[in-house]
DNA sequence: CTATAACTCTCAA
DNA sequence: CTAACGTTGAGAGTTATAG
């Protein structure tokens, strides 16, 4: 029978932030997201204060200052270096892993000692925080979508866990009460949607899902929520993906700092979120066959007049050049842009993504030779790599700030810049 | 009519 | 001082279109 262990850190972005600031060490901690808009991650003191996950921060701001609040910009180096040493230090544990997102692992444990399961859990948890400072939770099952629940479980500390929560061990009586206890939107896969879905349907709980009939789950829903249906009695039905494939489709968007009312200032973006994800798409050593371009309104301003549009070109060939998708992007924009309203938004997409070794030269290409602009654009990645983002760029993209996103209270790069070394010797 | 493409909806972190 | 609400990706299901 598989085991899974799911390892997942503790008000992840808010604990970064605590763990190079000892003065912040009982404060309520928020992480914003981009532009400062909305609460993405809360510290245990923000959580008790009720504040919902997702609220606008500007909604909050009486609670904040009642209470001392400390908020900080999202900082996604810091974030990014340190879920990458929380990885290293798991992966020491096994070497069967699957990072599934910035702040979360999945680790077969399979053939490991099934009587010795919880207290590796808490082995692990110590590492992690003796290692790194960081508090994370474990959770432990023979399906991937009941390690997710167990963690949930080790989270809250129900049936008297502490961190970690290992279903393998607990006997079924005690496990069918638990899931009683647990209601339906906290399986993986269960949004509100189908939250609602399933209430119709007389299922509220875990338990009730797990019991349902896997073929009227079928019918009336998804053959996905069958599958969770299996995976909630122990059959397991999705396995550890431990190599990420290459992405089918690359975007890049963002809101702007304050409306955009220019075509020009449109254009710079566009000229950034292309040359951003083109430099994703050159790490994957893929080619893109087609490009998205899209606008957008404040959909949440009432006062103002609403428009979107979005318009895709299928290349001629495909192209990972940012100057080329960059020309093709501007020519998009020009056709979808109406003067008069107030943008609050661009985004780019890069979609019809193949492998550069497949590439078929065509028939009427060979303007410039093909390897000489890869090795350009190779150039241009390792400058920006090494020097940083944005070092070596199109002239497209401009020089303005006015249209970039806000980020008033961002923390130093603690741990990737050396201009931040001086703040964490000074504490 | 069928196969495929394109688009929409839902979910996740 | 005022107004202010994220990003990226996958997959299934549905609808439109081409042959």
């Amino acid at each position: 029978m598989p085991v899974f262990a799911l390892v997942d850190c503790n008000n992840f972005y808010a604990s970064c932030e605590k763990l190079f600031d000892p003065t912040l060490t009982h404060k309520p901690v928020v992480v914003l997201s981009n532009n400062d808009g909305c609460v993405v991650a809360r510290s245990a003191e923000v959580k008790a204060l009720g504040i919902p996950m997702g609220v606008p921060w500007f909604k909050i701001q009486d609670l904040a200052r009642q209470h001392g609040i400390v908020a900080f910009s999202s900082n996604y180096g810091l974030y990014a270096d340190m879920s990458n040493r929380v990885v290293e230090v798991l992966g020491q544990f096994t070497p069967d892993l699957e990072v599934y997102s910035i702040d979360e692992s999945f680790l077969d444990l399979s053939g490991f000692d099934p009587a010795g399961l919880e207290a590796y859990g808490q082995v692990i948890r110590q590492r992690v925080a003796d290692w790194l400072g960081l508090a994370v939770c474990v959770g432990i099952a023979p399906t991937k979508t009941l390690a997710k629940l167990a963690n949930h479980c080790a989270k809250k500390n129900l049936a008297g866990r502490t961190g970690v929560c290992d279903f393998t061990t607990l006997d079924p009586e005690a496990l069918t009460g638990l899931l009683d206890s647990i209601p339906v939107n906290e399986v993986w896969g269960v949004g509100s949607k189908l939250t609602r879905r399933l209430a119709a349907m007389g299922i509220h709980s875990v338990r009730q899902l797990r019991d349902a009939d896997a073929e009227t789950i079928h019918q009336r829903i998804s053959v996905v929520s069958e599958r969770t249906v299996r995976e909630l009695r122990g059959m397991s039905c999705l396995d550890l993906e431990a190599m990420a494939p290459d992405r089918q489709q690359i975007m890049c968007s963002r809101s702007f700092g304050r409306y955009v009312y220019r075509l020009k200032e449109l254009e710079e973006s566009v000229a950034a979120y292309i040359g951003r994800a083109a430099e994703k798409l050159r790490g994957q050593d893929s080619l893109a066959g087609a490009l998205m371009v899209h606008i957008r309104t404040n959909p949440f301003s009432e006062s103002e007049p609403q428009y979107q549009k979005a318009m895709t070109v299928a290349l001629p060939e495909a192209t990972a050049d940012t100057r080329v998708l960059v020309g093709w992007g501007l020519r998009l924009l020009r056709r979808i842009y109406r003067p008069g309203y107030a943008y609050q938004k661009a985004g780019v997409m890069l979609s019809e993504l193949r492998p550069s070794a497949l590439q078929q030269a065509s028939l009427f290409s060979g303007q410039e030779d093909a390897g000489r602009a890869a090795r350009l654009m190779a150039a241009m990645d390792s400058l920006n790599h090494r020097y940083g983002r944005g070092t070596l760029r199109v002239a497209a993209e401009g020089v303005s700030t006015r249209w970039r996103m806000k980020r008033e209270r961002l923390s130093p790069g603690y741990t990737t810049d050396w201009a931040g070394l001086p703040v964490v010797l000074a504490r």
